[in-house]
DNA sequence: TCTGGGGTCCTATAGCCT
DNA sequence: TCTGAGGCTATAGGACCC
């Protein structure tokens, strides 16, 4: 039998600046967007003290402001929380080779090479991270990742829980659907109206009548899942499949001059990114969201990849110019995918 | 009055070919 | 020449994750 362990860091951004600026411990803190809650922006992480309000992740910040005026509000400072992961995976790394990262505050360890206890490696590990970073983290351990993310869950903060194949009964079933890894709010509100709710009743329907209304692939994963099967292996290393940029704007936008204004310096900025990655990209999309929230996106693959701006911006003018801007736009995107190395 | 930004993967559909 | 089945590929959209 397998023994995965999973660790999720404890409200990470929001722990980091409470780390960094003392004064902010105890205080319900909001990171998110440019750290204006009234701008155009979401929640990334809301400390413990400010989930008391109401406040979690993904929420518009205007919301969590009117939840919570008290709350301080910080801009998301990516560098910072990235030489933290950093340190982190430089500890799993001394605890066993096969790390994957799921995400900057996410991972899973593959315990089979190690002699040590897992109970034993969780406490060493959570001892470590929290002397060189001072942070906390949950802890789940289990014989796959589907069960080991789910028990990192059932504790927190500084949780640190084992979870087997036979306790799923007794702690996964009574769980509304919603906890499972894969179920979102639209599979969530599909099985409500079949009269599904929980991962018990998930895991009661018939496998024939999911793959049906799920197809094939989700079917059979709410079918397995639901009785905490998995045998995915960990993917230590994956190597980027596409690379994108996107602009909210703070006011909708109806004139082409400035959506095409935007659009160069978000392909100045790919383009940077590709070079540096020695990355060529084939395929160009571009991605318009109307103020009514409805998206589109057009594509053109190039019959050579390329990461020149000059480019770039030819086969993303094609696109946007393919869109009818009869309707103002609060959103544009710019992706390139299809990447191959550069030679040499 | 709302609803980010960076990604991944899956599915439906249409066109083309055999 | 017509028709249909099935496979392949490109494209667009959608769901989900952190």
């Amino acid at each position: 039998m397998r023994r995965i362990l999973h660790l999720d860091m404890d409200a990470f951004f929001a722990s980091i600046e409470q780390q960094r600026r003392p004064e902010l411990a105890g205080l319900p803190l909001v990171v998110g967007g440019r750290g204006d809650p009234t701008e155009r922006g979401v929640v990334s992480t809301a400390s413990y003290e400010a989930r008391v309000f109401g406040i979690h992740s993904g929420m518009p910040l205007r919301t969590a402001l009117s939840l919570c005026p008290q709350a301080v509000f910080l801009p998301v400072d990516f560098r910072a929380y990235e030489r933290v992961a950093e340190r982190i995976r430089e500890i799993l790394h001394e605890v066993s080779p096969v790390v994957e990262a799921a995400g900057i505050d996410e991972a899973y360890l593959d315990l089979a090479g190690t002699a040590t206890p897992p109970e034993e490696v969780a406490r060493l590990l959570k001892r470590r991270i929290r002397e060189t970073t001072g942070l906390t983290c949950s802890v789940g351990i289990a014989p796959n990742k589907l069960l080991a993310k789910l028990a990192a869950g059932l504790e927190k903060p500084d949780g640190l829980t084992l979870l087997n194949e036979a306790d799923v009964p007794e702690r996964l079933w009574p769980l509304p659907v919603r906890r499972l890894p894969g179920v979102g709010p639209k599979t969530e509100e599909r099985l409500a109206a079949l009269g599904i709710a929980t991962i018990g009743e998930l895991a009661a329907a018939s496998p024939e009548g999911l793959v049906a209304r799920f197809g094939p692939a989700h079917g059979m994963y709410l079918h397995w899942a639901a009785r905490g099967v998995d045998d995915t292996p960990l993917v230590v290393s994956r190597e980027a499949r596409s690379l994108s940029r996107e602009t909210t704007f703070q006011q909708d936008v109806a004139d082409l001059p400035t959506l095409a204004l935007v659009l160069g310096r978000q392909v100045r900025e790919l383009s940077t990114r590709l070079q540096r990655a020695g990355w060529r990209g084939r395929r160009v999309t571009v991605k318009l969201r109307y103020q009514n929230f409805e998206t589109h996106t057009h594509a053109v693959t190039l019959g050579a990849a390329t990461n020149r701006p000059a480019a770039l911006y030819a086969a993303a003018r094609r696109c946007l110019d393919r869109f009818p801007l009869r309707r103002k736009v609060r959103l544009l995107g710019l992706r390139v995918s299809a990447l191959e190395k550069e030679e040499g």
